[in-house]
DNA sequence: ACGCCCGCGATTTTT
DNA sequence: TCGCGGGCGT
């Protein structure tokens, strides 16, 4: 594709000078291809390498920018701002921290630090975890920072009941970050914002070096990183975002979708580009994925077209139950490496949970296809690797508690809470962190312990020392090995524990040449992709729908296409979650080049129960002249409704399905009684089923009910009734 | 400090 | 159903 010549849309949105533009690109519309030759058009042009700045999501996408720009210029890349809005902060950051208020480089703590910190925190005030779950409060605290709202506005929240506990919570946290000299992934971002709007100069430093600002994949924009691109693009207005709102899918993590929706206010005369054509899929793909989203409330409207055939119809497989379902895909994809020459790796699977993997693994493992599945644990999450690392980062970092309670425990050496807490009052005392107070003689910790602490500190004051000398892999490599660290796991000798000693040699590999520790650490904290293998090779690729956006299959097949899972029974309250979803299947079946197979099951079990559930409603907006309709081989459809065949109904995008649901329980007036988790209850149409969860109260109370025969659902109260 | 057992809960994930 | 986390016992 390089080779072609660019479409009339590309060059048009290649050639824009100065100014806001907006380019909206669909799905394989190449826009990689569109932002990468734009900033070479730039710089050809003579506008200066570095003041060019393209953002990105993923280090991955990042990498492939700088790998295409460098091989289409001839300079060298490293110089390129080309780089995730995390480490383009953590490299402002870097240079400024002074700036920002801290007297040494800060620590990234990752999912797992700010765990550990949160923990602790809601320990100290005397709750346990099942009053104050310490996910509910990362999550919320994650939230408002996204929203760059911070403890004062959480505590002032009176819908949210446990709003003052968390807000306490939250206020807590950030104590302890300054604390432990450290910033999350969210801070990286709000500590640089916080810097430029109360540092003029230093803003205007960058507002000088950045001439022009280039945003992929727009439409993920949070609030938080929109606000920085604007305060960096200030009154030049060079900025060039590239994005499409039928693939925004990551509004639960902060995305506002309204960024890409209402650009064009905020930069009224912006240049408009719609890039709409597909060098991807063919036609049938194309107008099945337009179907489903084209509805959308407020969307852009865009509409792909290829130059490429009709193709293949797109298969809908029913089965069964879940296992006539796998063993159609894996069936089909054996049928097709053997008699149609295919290959393993042109065959991709995607779900829309994790738990759903499970039953396709096991039987690629049993008919022996290799396969490969992306998003797993990820390599630096790892227990001996985070173990490993403290000792590290609290080299670099002596502030850094939460790597000091790591390291001092692993290997175990006899420091437990007893003289952990000795060690505390020390450092209170004295006003010296914990590792100082391991090496100090008067901490009153004596015998053994005392003797293990200041072999500890030897330890750390070794790394240290060495830090901005030694290469980092050497010096990982030499205190690994004068420590106990992998003798220990040696002696446990499980094949868990040689797996991590694989894990730990892996790590010793893992630093650049030359690279220094700090650096290493840095680079390790935002290098959340576990393994950067990126060819599917020979092995068919499972993942889930999140994770497939971006990447493009031979044959895609999309399983669990039903009402409960996809939609997500959690994404069907609120038009706005729905629409997600209605996007994410849009995603998933846009990443298939010639064939696209969509799968269902009438009965699965799922959380150990049978659960019945109808195809999903986004199957119905698929032309049944573009379908080609399969089903398991054996006997016929047992669903409880006539939809059995040809269900296409009037409905079309939104909430059909929910209608179906209301109208179905309407007759029950509101239920008296109170619901509450354990109760039995009864619908007219799901049956009998037990309450799983309750939230809100009175009419309005929402209730997760696990029905005997239909599944896990979620209801309003009033249209289930007690039973006695 | 480790291991076992019980109870609960259960999307989606990058950095 | 199963996996994780917390609590408790050794």
């Amino acid at each position: 594709m390089t080779g072609t010549p660019l479409n009339e849309k590309q060059a048009e949105a290649v050639a824009h000078g100065d100014g806001p533009a907006l380019i909206l690109s669909g799905a394989g519309s190449g826009k990689t291809r569109v932002i990468t030759s734009r900033a070479v058009r730039l710089i050809s042009d003579g506008v200066a390498p570095w003041s060019v700045f393209c953002v990105t999501f993923t280090n991955k996408a990042a990498g492939e920018m700088r790998h295409r720009i460098s091989s289409m210029l001839d300079i060298d890349a490293t110089n390129l701002w080309i780089s995730t809005f995390h480490s383009s902060c953590l490299r402002i950051l870097k240079d400024e921290y002074r700036n920002a208020g801290y007297q040494s480089m800060p620590t990234v703590f990752d999912a797992v630090d700010q765990k550990s910190l949160v923990k602790g925190i809601i320990r100290g005030m005397g709750r346990t975890d099942a009053e104050l779950p310490h996910r509910k409060c990362l999550s919320v605290i994650s939230r408002y920072k996204n929203d760059m709202k911070g403890p004062e506005h959480l505590a002032s929240e009176d819908s949210y009941p446990q709003a003052k506990e968390t807000a306490e919570v939250f206020q807590q946290y950030q104590e302890a970050l300054i604390k432990n000299n450290a910033v999350d992934f969210d801070d990286l971002m709000l500590v640089v914002i916080r810097l430029f709007k109360s540092r003029e100069d230093v803003l205007g430093k960058y507002r000088e070096r950045f001439r022009y600002i280039m945003v992929d994949e727009f439409q993920d924009t949070n609030m938080v990183q929109y606000s920085l691109i604007r305060l960096l693009v200030g009154e030049k207005k060079n900025i060039f975002v590239v994005g499409d709102d039928d693939q925004s899918i990551y509004r639960w993590r902060g995305a506002r979708i309204g960024n890409i929706l209402g650009f064009e206010k905020d930069f009224p005369n912006c240049k408009v580009v719609k890039l709409e054509e597909n060098y991807r899929s063919t036609k049938n793909i194309l107008k099945s994925a337009y179907e489903v989203v084209k509805n959308i409330h407020g969307r852009k409207e865009k509409e792909l077209w290829t130059k490429s055939g009709d193709g293949s119809l797109v298969t809908i497989f029913t089965g069964e139950t879940e296992i006539d379902e796998v063993e159609f895909v894996v069936g089909e994809i054996i049928r097709r490496v053997k008699d149609g020459g295919a290959n393993y790796g042109e065959f991709a699977v995607f779900y829309r949970t994790n738990a759903q993997s499970r039953v396709f693994e096991e039987s690629l493992n049993r008919n022996r296809v290799p396969y490969r599945m992306y998003g797993g644990l990820k390599f630096y999450s790892r227990k001996e690797i985070k173990d490993a690392l403290s000792y590290f980062r609290l080299g670099v970092n002596e502030m850094d508690e939460v790597a000091f309670l790591r390291a001092i425990s692993s290997p175990p050496r006899g420091i437990g809470p007893a003289a952990l807490s000795k060690l505390k009052g020390y450092c209170v005392e004295k006003n010296v962190s914990l590792l100082a107070a391991c090496g100090a003689e008067d901490n009153g910790i004596a015998g053994t312990a005392g003797k293990k602490l200041l072999d500890f500190f030897e330890i750390i004051k070794k790394i240290k020392m060495n830090a901005p000398v030694k290469p980092a892999g050497e010096l990982i490599e030499m205190v690994l090995e004068g420590s106990r660290f992998i003798d220990y796991l040696l002696d446990k000798r499980t094949a868990q524990d040689n797996a991590r000693v694989e894990n730990l040699k892996e790590l010793v590999s893992a630093p650049h040449k030359e690279e220094l520790l700090t650096e290493f650490i840095e680079r390790v904290a935002l290098q959340a992709e576990a393994d950067l293998v990126e060819d599917s090779g020979e092995n068919v690729s499972l993942m889930t729908l999140h994770v497939s956006k971006g990447l493009e299959f031979n044959s895609v097949f999309m399983v669990g296409m039903e009402e409960n899972l996809f939609p997500h029974f959690n994404s069907m309250d609120s038009i706005e979650e729905l629409e997600e979803e209605r996007r994410l299947c849009y995603v998933g079946m846009t990443r298939a080049r010639n064939r696209l197979y969509m799968t269902n099951a009438s009965t699965r079990k799922m959380y150990g129960q049978f659960s019945m559930n109808e195809p999903s409603p986004f199957l119905t907006d698929i032309p049944e002249e573009i379908i080609e309709r399969k089903r398991s081989p054996k006997k016929q459809f047992a669903g409880s409704s006539s939809q059995s065949s040809g269900y296409r109904s009037s409905y079309s995008s939104g909430q059909g399905f929910k209608k179906r649901e209301q109208r179905s329980a309407s007759g029950f007036g509101a239920s008296v009684g109170v619901f509450s988790p354990g109760k039995e209850v009864k619908h007219r149409i799901f049956g009998k089923g037990v309450i799983k969860k309750c939230e809100g109260a009175g009419d309005e109370t929402k209730l997760t009910i696990l029905f005997r025969h239909a599944g896990m659902k979620k209801l309003k109260s009033r249209f289930v009734e007690l039973v006695a």
